[in-house]
This record gives C-alpha cells, sequence and structure tokens, in this order.
DNA sequence: CCGACAACCTGACGGC
DNA sequence: TGCCGTCAGGTTGTCG
C-alpha cells in the first residue's frame, strides 16, 4: 500500500476537492472489501459537510459536520480517483461533492477497508487502539524505541513492520531507513545500540518526510488522486534494487524475512 | 507474550 | 498467443 506518506499524499490530494463540500451522492458499489463495508454509510453521508480531512497511521479520515468520520484503509493496491472518466469493477466507493466532483475508491485487491466511526470515538475504533506513535511525532524517540525493542529476538525489520510499534512504516520504508541508518535487518530488535536508534529515527523521518515531499511513492498500481504520479519510488536506494550497486560499491541483495522482501546492502548494514 | 505462517484478492510480468 | 508460476505497498487470525 500505500505507506504512510502515500496515504498523507492521498489526504492531501482529497482535501481541496472535499473540505467544506456537502455530499451530495454516497455510492458504495460493493458490500464489502476486506471487511463489510458500514450498510448505514450511504445513508450517513448523503448530505452531510466534510470539516476536516485527516490521516492516522496508514488510515486516511475525512470527517463530517454529523459527528461521523470516514476510516479508509488502502490496502495493498487502493487509491482515490478523481473525477475519473468512467468507472471499472475495481471502484467500490463513489462520492460527489456538491460542485459536481466526483471521488472513486479503487481497490483492485481489496486489501483495504472502510468503516464509518462517532467522531469522539475515533480514537476507540479497534485498529486504532493498540497502534503505536506516529513517526513523525514528537513521541517518536531512540529511547522511545529502545524501550519497545528491549529483549525482543526478532528482527529489526519485522519489528519496525508491526503497527503496534511505530504506526505507518511499510516494507519500502523500513527497508529505506534501515539502511540509511547502517542497520542489519536481521538483527535482533533488541540488540540495537542506542546511537543505532538514534539513526534509526533520524533515518525514519528523513525518508518519510522526502517521500511526502516528491508526493509518495509511484509503484505499480499507485497514483496520487489527482492523477499525477509521484516521484520519490526513483529516489530509493534499496527497494527493488536487487543486484544493483549500492553507493559503497557492493550489490545490494534481496533476502525474504517474514514473508516479505528485504532489500539491502549487506556492507553498509551491519 | 512471542514468533511463524497462512489467508484474503487481483493483476502484472517473465519464462516456456 | 497462451498458460503457469511468482511476486506485489498490508493486516489479521491461528497455532505452537
Amino acid at each position: 500500500m500505500p505507506e504512510l506518506p502515500e496515504v498523507e499524499t492521498t489526504v492531501r490530494g482529497l482535501a481541496p476537492v472535499l473540505e467544506g463540500r456537502r455530499l451530495a451522492k454516497v455510492e458504495p458499489r460493493r458490500a464489502d472489501l476486506r471487511r463489510a463495508i458500514p450498510p448505514d454509510l450511504r445513508q450517513r453521508l448523503t448530505g452531510a459537510t466534510v470539516t476536516a480531512l485527516g490521516r492516522r497511521a496508514k488510515y486516511g479520515l475525512i470527517e463530517t459536520d454529523r459527528g461521523d468520520t470516514l476510516i479508509f484503509h488502502l490496502g495493498m493496491s487502493g487509491r482515490w480517483r478523481v473525477d475519473p472518466e468512467d468507472l471499472g469493477k475495481h471502484d467500490h466507493l463513489l462520492l460527489e461533492t456538491d460542485e459536481g466532483r466526483r471521488l472513486s475508491l479503487c481497490d483492485p485487491r481489496r486489501f483495504g477497508s472502510l468503516d464509518l466511526v462517532r467522531t469522539e470515538a475515533v480514537a476507540d475504533f479497534p485498529a486504532f487502539a493498540a497502534l503505536g506513535p506516529e513517526p513523525l511525532g514528537e513521541t517518536l524517540t531512540a529511547s522511545f524505541l529502545a524501550t519497545r525493542l528491549a529483549g525482543r529476538i526478532a528482527p529489526i525489520k519485522l519489528l519496525l513492520l508491526d503497527q503496534r510499534i511505530v504506526a505507518g512504516l511499510g516494507n519500502i520504508y523500513v527497508c529505506e531507513a534501515l539502511n540509511m541508518a547502517g542497520i542489519n535487518p536481521r538483527a535482533a530488535g533488541g540488540s540495537v545500540p542506542a546511537a543505532r536508534l538514534k539513526r534509526l529515527v533520524v533515518a525514519i523521518r528523513d525518508v518519510l518526510e522526502a517521500a511526502i515531499e516528491a508526493g509518495g511513492s509511484s509503484l505499480r498500481d499507485y497514483a496520487r488522486p489527482d492523477g499525477q504520479l509521484g516521484y520519490f519510488s526513483k529516489q530509493f536506494r534499496v527497494y527493488g534494487r536487487e543486484g544493483e550497486a549500492c553507493e559503497c560499491g557492493s550489490l545490494i541483495v534481496r533476502q525474504v524475512d517474514g514473508g516479505r522482501s528485504t532489500f539491502w546492502c549487506q556492507k553498509c548494514q551491519r
């Protein structure tokens, strides 16, 4: 999916279309994605005015003046299309504003989700309750990470993918951040020295901010809501670069951890 | 609590 | 051209 930067880019792209606009039409086009879509979604959102857009981890938030918040997750392949010319079989939810702008949530693999919760209870949303801190916020520090990783023998790479430890990182940016921080992805979480964790926190911030700045990554099926592609994928240091040379001259390798590809440099990351 | 692994679903791509 | 295996940005449930 869309990891944190792509969701952030998406939310920023949706804001000018939705903020302050009344939802003239709300049309779910199937009953479920990964889970069931709330059956009363159409009824509760139609006629409501969008008051704010937001993001928590990899979830996008659309708040309305009726006290409801639509929470969307893009899964692996989800994206919002803006003013689509025509709809395909993977366009699962349509929104139309009072200005006649149209938005379609398109998600071929349907690993995404849609939920509607009372805004005052967003923090109690089950998927949010156990989430770790935002990586771009104040809470994520080297000492915080050290506490969360203490005693853990699982590879640091897998622990960083655990949304309960840090919320919003995915496979791409974990690979990138570990490379920037010079950390071996298979190092036991609890064994990473404090100095490396400091570098890691800086690397996580830097890579996420740079990706947001560039408008998110663009892989197979991700595009910004306005249809323009993100450019950050061109800046990957290791992700998807198996066999290519690292800056140090050593070749980037790919291995599988927890069933997912890890790209890294064996010389720079120890 | 921890870790390993399968499952969910479709599409793109490479090899033959 | 077509068929088949493999892989893909994530999350969640089960089992030991």
